[in-house]
DNA sequence: TACAACAGACCAACCAGTCGGTCTTTACTT
DNA sequence: AAGTAAAGACCGACTGGTTGGTCTGTTGTA
């Protein structure tokens, strides 16, 4: 297959990284490849498409990911803990196809758009799922609304991209850990009887609707 | 002063929230307005001041509620309750504002930018600092590394810009209130000994470093 | 010789920003 | 109160540079 193509994609991620889809040219892509327009016109039908590529290649992964995490274990705590660690470390190593993902999806076109949703949501329901399942079967605490809580844990893991460095304090594992860490200690039950816990807590409106 | 300057900034901030800053021009804006390039230049320097302004609008907004909320109590768990719950609620306030921040922040112009990192930079070690004091009073668990778990914290309520609808199924009020009981959760220490954490948890890496 | 892979000059569309001009309000003088 | 000058607010045709994309080749290779 051809090389070029992949040498462009890598060269383009890391100018989208820097600059945004919108602050980098086609030209300034081609020059950087050491290659013509010809040649990335020859690869991709237009700049839109290229946008889509990165995309896909990355939300692929992460729902290949997780659906094995998900079928590999039976209880929902050790799939929470699966599915949290190797979502996390996706960051390491597809740091500048997430930060294309998230900074420049407004500008994929509408045909392109549809079929990256498609998939992004998929992943959500696997991670909601997995949370209400462990709430059924008693593991995690019942009183928390399934949308705000699974948006919580998409939310702290997706904000990586926005400051995680390979040469940073924390190994992306560390990282890992610490997030399994926070996220099992607000799902699981047994901290209400704790004497901390005089403080206004335990998301009274969710009673009060039953 | 000038009405049709804040009618621009309207105008922009809805154009942008939906087609971001690249996808709309300043002739557009100039038309949804009902006004013209005149009215636009007469107002903004550049297109880029007008970014500019709408970003500094939103963080200066949130760093003077964080900062009202750190003064006027004086525990820890109150601090966090409270910071948490007026960056909550500013989603409601500023949605568009914060996606134009959260999505554009590349595009800002080298000056602008250092202005408008100063301020997030501030917020940031604000909500560091709380849990830093909170570690050391013994009211928060000591073991949590404060990088990761203030960008934890960070990451789940910023990306609240992402999916928080005003005509969604649960109200800010009601986030902010699941948020804040989640954070808790993982902040306060007492749940150690609970039969349920016989898994793998409590951070290991942070014990074997000391 | 046929076709894929690439080169690079070229183009039409577009876009942020300019500039000379008009209308309206303010401020000052008599 | 009337007259007027200056400043502020706004208009819109125009421009110079840029950008994504095209098209006519040329080269290598099966």
């Amino acid at each position: 297959m051809s090389d070029l193509r992949e040498k462009i994609i890598q060269t383009s991620l890391e100018l989208f990284d820097r600059h945004g889809f919108h602050g980098v040219t086609v030209k300034q892509i081609v020059q950087e490849t050491n290659t013509s327009k010809g040649g990335f016109y020859h690869h991709f039908q237009s700049k839109d498409e290229l946008l889509f590529v990165i995309h896909d290649t990355f939300i692929t992964y992460v729902l290949k990911e997780a659906q094995a995490a998900n079928v590999t274990h039976s209880s929902p705590i050790p799939k929470v803990q699966a599915i949290i660690q190797s979502f996390v470390q996706v960051f390491d190593l597809y740091k500048p196809h997430i930060s294309v993902f998230y900074q420049e999806s407004l500008y994929l076109k509408p045909a392109y758009e549809e079929e990256i949703k498609g998939k992004r949501d998929k992943f959500k329901r696997m991670v909601f799922n997995v949370i209400e399942e462990g709430q059924k079967t008693g593991h995690f605490r019942r009183e928390l609304p399934l949308e705000i809580t699974g948006m919580a844990i998409l939310g702290m893991v997706n904000w990586i991209y926005k400051w995680y460095r390979r040469d940073g304090t924390y190994t992306i594992d560390q990282i890992a850990e610490v997030f399994t860490d926070l996220v099992l200690h607000f799902l699981l039950p047994g901290k209400e009887d704790s004497e901390y816990f005089r403080h206004m807590l335990k998301v009274p409106f969710f009673y009060e609707s039953e």
